[in-house]
DNA sequence: ACCTGAACACCGTTCAAGT
DNA sequence: ACCTGAACACCGTTCAAGT
């Protein structure tokens, strides 16, 4: 577990790693807004000017850190769809259950990633790369659906938007503390996305 | 236009509307990361303690910021549904379109509402009252169809939820930019709005 | 190559002091 | 009552200098 060098000098091997490690660490305790470079680097046992062999600016450091969020989030779709590949119905509501819960899981996380914290311009490939494969697990998982014929709508996109937008809103929403009272444990949260998973499916009109 | 007092020893009258101002010109153009109380009492012309008279601090400011959000919100939804009362999915379809319309075009006052800015503890009683406000035009725009049973859903809570995450979570994607190539105009935007409202009527389900 | 330490221009917040 | 100016402990970023 130990550093790779013996050196003195140098304290770190894998300098970025540790820096990235320390970040994770500052977001789950106390928010994207709390993460601050010198303190990364102070977690990381080195100087503050030394981020800055590894990133260009906080920013940099924050894309690499959203990139997790986007791989958790893409492989957790793909599951649903392995696992409910025989039911496509199913796929999507446990997509969008497992969508909720994730964020719920980690909100710090989620914020980084949707709730305008990075610059829009200055997206990194690899940020903007992995933010597309998440969606197209998305699309899988309508496509499930389309090959059977179960969807009112034959646009992909537009059925991927619906169920994207009233599961990323539900979970913005408890996320904010905008629904404090009615979503405190995860029971609630389950019933929620439950509930707006069942009007996503069969809408609001009788 | 002048300020209310002829003295040169206190340059306003009104302090605290002034720091308000300036807090949302800041606001607008650079978003609420941006909002520095030194330059927001620099665009008051005074000196970087004085806001600490008017607000307890940072916080408190911001808390009056987003408040204004809230008001302007909880408007448009009693207008929708004034206008349409006579049609009540209408109501609720042009409830949501205006919600979407006023995030995307105030995108840095709904990332100040909804975006985690606030601490979600210590919200002040006005900003927690012009919240439930809002909610409550939306219950209002529910139970103007509840009326004339048109929803499949006899809880007025489900279906209000159902709808609010539905706009809310479609506001979000375009706001921070996850639907860029697709909600770059105004009319994109509304048509994106109207699909998922359709989506959320009538359900994806054949 | 990789890191340090000083420096610069910013922050939020506090507090004695002025009028 | 209302505001100022200095002070403190932080920031992000840059850069000459060390090994």
């Amino acid at each position: 577990m130990a550093g790779p060098s013996e050196h003195k000098d140098y304290h770190h091997g894998d300098l970025r790693n540790s820096l990235l490690a320390g970040a994770e660490t500052l977001l789950r305790q106390r928010g994207a807004a709390a993460i601050s470079l010198r303190e990364v680097a102070k977690l990381a046992g080195v100087s503050h000017a030394a981020p800055y062999r590894h990133f260009r600016d906080k920013e940099e450091l924050l894309q690499a850190l959203a990139t997790v969020g986007f791989k958790r989030l893409a492989q957790a779709l793909r599951d649903s769809g392995a696992k409910y590949a025989h039911d496509p119905a199913a796929a999507l509501l446990h997509g969008g259950e497992t969508y909720v819960e994730l964020a719920v899981q980690h909100p710090q996380m989620t914020q980084l990633m949707f709730g305008g914290v990075l610059s829009k311009e200055n997206r990194s490939l690899e940020l903007a790369e992995c933010g597309e494969s998440a969606f197209e697990a998305l699309l899988e998982l309508v496509d499930l659906g389309l090959a059977r014929g179960i969807y009112r709508n034959g646009d992909r996109m537009d059925t991927a938007l619906a169920a994207w937008s009233m599961m990323h809103g539900l979970s913005m929403l408890i996320i904010d503390g905008q629904l404090r009272d009615s979503a405190a444990t995860q029971d609630q949260i389950r019933d929620l996305a439950r509930g707006v998973g069942n009007a996503l499916m069969h809408g609001l009109l009788r």
